[in-house]
DNA sequence: TGCGTGTTTGGCCAAATAGGTAAATACAAG
DNA sequence: CTTGTATTTACCTATTTGGCCAAACACGCA
């Protein structure tokens, strides 16, 4: 690998890195079905202590995945990518096909 | 998150994280272009020990993403998803909007 | 059987990650 | 200015990851 080629490697490895944790693919998930969401019901959503959210909300936004916003002393976070979707619905085939295998394996 | 929710971004976590690394992605990157190749081969590509293309191999392969087969003393691995390219679509779409912002900073 | 090649695995170490508590910051309201 | 709430950051600890080397395996071939 040369130069230009690891660096295109390394960045998109660094957003699916951001996305590769439950925790933040629910987060992503729930500003997928909502507009603007702050961080006190996101912390709600997630279960986790606040300042752990808070953390995945900041590496999501290092990736160039969400956005956040300042409103009063709450703190706004929304999605910046639409197609989303498509990425998950990639990463269910991919378990489906797991899922494929584990029935071949027991009719076998 | 109840005990269903928490699987389900689980298993999706698992597979991205299988991708989430620069090797990994190049990995997948030559596969897609051939239909199968050696580990060798690979770790010409990759330019890493031999050793730890394998376990880069065997990490892709327990998310289901690739599968391999031997072949006399040889392993050759191929792809088991063709969906990736619209994967890679998004992750350049998020790419694109960190460009966006880094333009705008500079005009700014 | 023994040798050479391709691949995987075990052991080890350095670095990165995740999560909690507590402290710091920012802001609104009195 | 002080208090209370929302959020981020500092610090610490436990766990995971990535990579190399060496050893183990698997196979083809003489």
């Amino acid at each position: 690998m040369n130069r230009a080629e690891k660096t295109k490697y390394e960045t998109r490895a660094k957003v699916l890195k951001a996305l590769a944790h439950p925790a933040r693919l629910k987060l992503v998930d729930v500003l997928s079905e909502h507009d603007e969401v702050c961080v006190c019901d996101l912390t709600d959503e997630i279960g986790s202590d606040m300042s752990t959210v808070s953390r995945h909300l900041a590496q999501l936004r290092n990736a160039g995945i969400v956005e956040s916003e300042k409103n009063g002393q709450m703190v706004f976070y929304s999605l910046r990518v639409k197609c989303l979707t498509s990425l998950f619905g990639c990463i269910e085939s991919v378990l489906k096909c797991q899922v494929d295998d584990q029935l071949k394996v027991l009719s076998e």
